[in-house]
Parts: structure tokens; C-alpha cells; sequence
RNA sequence: GGCGGCAUAGCCAAGCGGUAAGGCAGAGGACUGCAAAUCCUUCAUCCCCGGUUCGAAUCCGGGUGCCGCCUCCA
């Protein structure tokens, strides 16, 4: 059994093989810094980063890059309406990604370019294109033209035809062709600008991408990964450019997640029925809204509510219960004889898990094995008084190994003077058969978010997720 | 008009030809001073109609419903 993924490009699923053997060059699509970033935005950075630790975890050697579009229209006019800076403004957001990326357990890239840091790299490629004839100068602004690329809309599926009779785009004199887009825009008066061989502008957005993949992973790279609504026209003009550019076949494996839905409708900026990350953490752990997004399918859409973050965030619970409860039972308990149940089920549970993920990273299927091997923990808990320790050894390999991926269990094991006291205190409490204080002290931890659990072994207490 | 996706129990969600994973919620029971956690039992024939097949949730055809992209959007 290997990796198969589905590329978006072929629209089937591929044996993954990497251009270089064991090496993995992974591009992202990362967020325009202007505001906080939204659930919908979150999926595909989750994912991304979900499918790099797996290709990781699986023996690659994955270089993963992830950029920061930090000039746009958007940014412009956030920054006017704010009374800051663009570059200020990039500044805030960056690092208001970040609290909230590492919330969410994602972990940083190799390398996050920021496009005004990547000007040069970028009119390198405009003037590559000029000079191939597949772009064209008009007042300022320099524009990509589509008929020069027989192969435009290979990723889309749509002809150049089809395109252009339901296009909703304004008719703009100065191209050819009205899908021609542009590498170059001329700045207008107050906006930011770069100097160029077309006098004062700025990037397009589509070139960033393009510039940025290939400064620090070349001009072929094996994944790039992105929302679905950046198929078009996003990632077809990022080919476009690139193969244009280089010669050479831009991507291998284009990876495409489906969105976040909200009463039926895709969750977007622009609907306005947004919920930000921030907003969540406000009311959830942040790793439930992990667990969330990855308790279905990538390629599936998933619907909003706060009835699924419940219910995730109990899902979430039953394995970190049982996670827990492994870890103090080897601290507490003797062993016991062997469990041919457990060995098995942890062996079957490790099968299940990679088989699913290895089909196009099916992590819903791999929740189904983890469960499984929950089950059977808890199973071998209840029923013996001791502890089969190898079997119980290799469940909790088995976790940090899915841990080093899915990223959600709370590994940490708390301690606390103040809680311990009142624990102990709890303890007496009970033994004197004082149950009114006992209570007391357990309704005082819980206000606070701690659970006090009574066990064969003694009481011992949690957080709350 | 073009391209594409989805429809599986109250809810979420795998499975993609061999007689329905898993999670949440619910019901009954065990354990507990009461809880919590945990365990046991229980809870679906897969939108409709045809077809192919020894056999279909899974393949084909036809419906119905919902959604997305074709404009900034993850």
C-alpha cells in the first residue's frame, strides 16, 4: 500500500510519487494579511499542514511553503479605512496569523515569503514573459495573455471560449482578451509602489504565487495546495505564468480542499457569514475546531454550527480521557498477563489508520481507527486490575505517532499546588464520609474548569478541553 | 450556457461491487455516597425509478433535491 492522492490536474488518484525520490516540494496558498482569518480560511491551512506532518511522519524529506500576501487592493483599502500603514498593517496581521495558527496546532513553514519582500524576483518573471510574447505592456500595467498559452484552462477544464461567454467580468479596454490578467498594475496616486521597467506599480496577485514557488522550490514542484475556489482563475494563471515562464511543467499534484458551509451557503468574506478563529477560541479549545475540520473528508464540504464543535469537542474528549487515563494507569498499576485482544487491536488499529490516510489522506476513516483502539483501551482497563504493559506501550506509541500528525492530544499532564491541596482535602473529606464538603470542593474545581475523577487508583483531576 | 460536487440512522461521518466503520446524542443496565469517566446492551439496508451482475450504498441510464466555480474569495 502506498500514498494516492487526487490531483485535481488529472482529476483522478495518482500514486504519489515525487519528482525527486523522497523528497517533497509543497507549496500553500497562505492568507492576505488584512484581517483575522476566518474558519473557511482555516481548513486548508489545517489540511496543508496535516498532510505535510503525514508525508513526514512517512519517512519525507518535505520542504513546505506557505506565503503571505501582504500588497493588494483589499490590503490598500483596509489600510486607508484604518488610518495605518499597508506595511503596518501586514505587520499586525502576520503575527495575529500566527497566535491563531499556533493555536490551532499548525506548524510553521519552512519558509514564509512575503510578496513586497519578493519585488525583484517577481518583475524577473514579468520580464520573461514580456520577452517570450506572453504579456503585453499598456499604460503602466502589464498583462498576461491567455491566447499565448494553447494550454489555458487545462486545470479548470473550461476553453477560452467557454470562459470568456460566462464571464461576469468587466469589459476593460486595455486587454486583448478579456480574461488577460494582470502580472503589473501601475500605481495610482497615495497607493504603494515599486519601481519597474513600467514605471511605478505593483505585483498582480496571481505572479506573487508563482514568483515565490519558484524562488524557493523551483520550477517544477510535487503539491500545491489551496481552497477550491482558487482553481479558477487563481492557480489556471499561476500555470500559465510559471510554464510560460520556465518551459517546464509547473505542478505535478494540485491538491484542492472543499469549503466551510454555513446554512447551506459557502462561508466567505465577502457573504459576510464569517466566523473568525478568534471568535471561536473565545467559546472553544481551539484543537476542537482542529478536530472539526478534520473529522471529515478534505474534498467533502463541511456545514458550520455549533452543534458540530460539540460534538467534536466530546469526540475530542473520549480520546483525551482515554489518553490520560493510559497515562496514569502506568504510573499507578502493576502489570497483569497478557491481552491478546489489546495487541491485536493495536496492531489492526495502526493497519486501519495508514490505510485510510494513505487513500488521498482520508483522516474521517483514521478518526474510525483511533477510535477503535480507544475502545479497546478502555476495554482492557476496565476488565483488569493490572496492566498488560507491552500492549499498553505500544497503544501509546501508537497515539504519539497519530499525535506527531492529527496533533490533539493534550500530552501535557498537569500538576498544581493549589489544586492538589484541595484534592487531598477532597479525599479526607470523602474517607470521614463528609460528603457535603467533598461535593463542595468538586463543584469549586469544576467553576474552574477542573474535573475530579474517583478511580480504583485514587482521585486525580483534569481540565476541561 | 460551460465545468464540477453532494444526497448513508435524530445529528456528524467513513465505506465506492460481496450482504452498512467510527463519533455525538438517546434508551436500558453495571460501577459510584452522588457524580464524572468507563464498560455492556440497544439504535440504518444507504433520495427515487429502471438496468448490468450470482451479488450494488457502491457500476450504468433517467429523475428529484441541495451546493460550488466560471468576479475578490480558502
Amino acid at each position: 500500500m502506498a500514498l494516492v492522492v487526487y490531483n485535481d490536474l488529472t482529476r483522478k488518484k495518482e500514486p504519489f510519487e515525487p519528482i525527486e525520490k523522497d523528497k517533497v516540494r509543497f507549496y500553500v496558498c497562505g492568507p492576505t494579511v488584512y484581517d483575522f482569518f476566518h474558519i473557511g480560511n482555516a481548513r486548508p491551512f489545517v489540511l496543508f499542514d496535516l498532510f505535510r506532518r503525514y508525508l513526514e511522519a512517512t519517512g519525507y524529506e518535505v520542504t513546505f511553503v506557505q506565503n503571505f500576501t501582504d500588497i493588494d487592493d483589499k490590503m490598500i483599502r483596509r489600510a486607508n479605512e484604518t488610518g495605518t500603514t499597508v506595511p503596518e498593517l501586514a505587520e499586525r496581521f502576520i503575527a495575529e496569523y500566527f497566535e491563531d495558527a499556533d493555536a490551532l496546532g499548525i506548524k510553521r513553514a519552512d519558509i514564509h515569503p512575503r510578496a513586497t519582500h519578493e519585488i525583484g524576483e517577481i518583475i524577473k518573471i514579468v520580464e520573461t514573459l514580456i520577452e517570450k510574447g506572453h504579456a503585453y505592456e499598456k499604460e503602466g500595467d502589464v498583462y498576461f495573455s491567455v491566447v499565448s498559452f494553447p494550454e489555458y484552462g487545462k486545470l479548470s477544464k473550461q476553453s477560452i471560449d467557454e470562459l470568456v461567454s460566462g464571464a461576469r467580468i468587466e469589459v476593460d479596454e486595455r486587454k486583448n482578451n478579456p480574461l488577460d490578467f494582470a502580472l503589473w498594475k501601475a500605481s495610482k496616486p497615495g497607493e504603494p509602489f515599486w519601481e519597474s521597467p513600467w514605471g511605478k506599480g505593483r505585483p498582480g496577485w496571481h505572479i506573487e504565487c508563482s514568483a515565490m514557488s519558484t524562488k524557493y522550490l523551483g520550477d517544477s514542484i510535487d503539491i500545491h495546495g489551496g481552497g477550491s475556489d482558487l482553481v479558477f482563475p487563481h492557480h489556471e494563471n499561476e500555470i500559465a505564468q510559471s510554464e510560460c515562464a520556465s518551459g517546464c511543467q509547473f505542478v505535478k499534484y494540485w491538491l484542492h480542499n472543499a469549503y466551510i458551509m454555513i446554512d447551506k451557503e459557502k462561508m466567505s468574506k465577502s457573504l459576510g457569514n464569517f466566523m473568525t478563529v478568534r471568535d471561536i477560541r473565545k467559546k472553544f479549545n481551539p484543537l476542537v475546531l482542529r478536530y472539526f475540520l478534520l473529522s471529515a473528508h478534505y474534498r467533502s464540504p463541511i456545514n458550520f454550527s455549533k452543534e458540530g464543535l460539540d460534538q467534536a469537542q466530546s469526540a475530542l474528549e473520549r480520546i483525551n480521557n482515554c489518553y490520560s487515563d493510559l497515562n496514569f494507569a502506568v504510573a499507578n498499576r502493576n502489570p497483569c498477563e497478557k491481552d491478546d485482544a489489546l495487541a491485536e487491536a493495536v496492531t489492526r488499529a495502526r493497519q486501519g489508520y495508514r490505510d485510510s490516510m494513505e487513500d488521498d489522506f482520508n483522516t474521517a476513516g483514521a478518526l474510525g481507527s483511533i477510535f477503535d483502539l480507544v475502545r479497546a483501551v478502555n476495554v482492557h482497563l476496565t476488565e483488569n486490575e493490572g496492566l498488560y504493559r507491552e500492549g499498553i506501550k505500544a497503544a501509546k506509541d501508537f497515539f504519539d505517532d497519530v499525535n506527531r500528525v492529527f496533533g490533539f492530544f493534550q500530552t501535557e499532564e498537569g500538576s498544581d499546588a493549589e489544586i492538589d491541596a484541595l484534592l487531598a482535602e477532597r479525599v479526607e473529606a470523602r474517607n470521614s464520609k463528609n460528603f457535603k464538603r467533598s461535593d463542595e470542593i468538586r463543584d469549586l474545581l469544576a467553576a474552574k474548569g477542573i474535573i475530579i475523577e474517583d478511580t480504583p487508583q485514587g482521585a486525580r483531576w483534569k481540565r476541561q478541553i
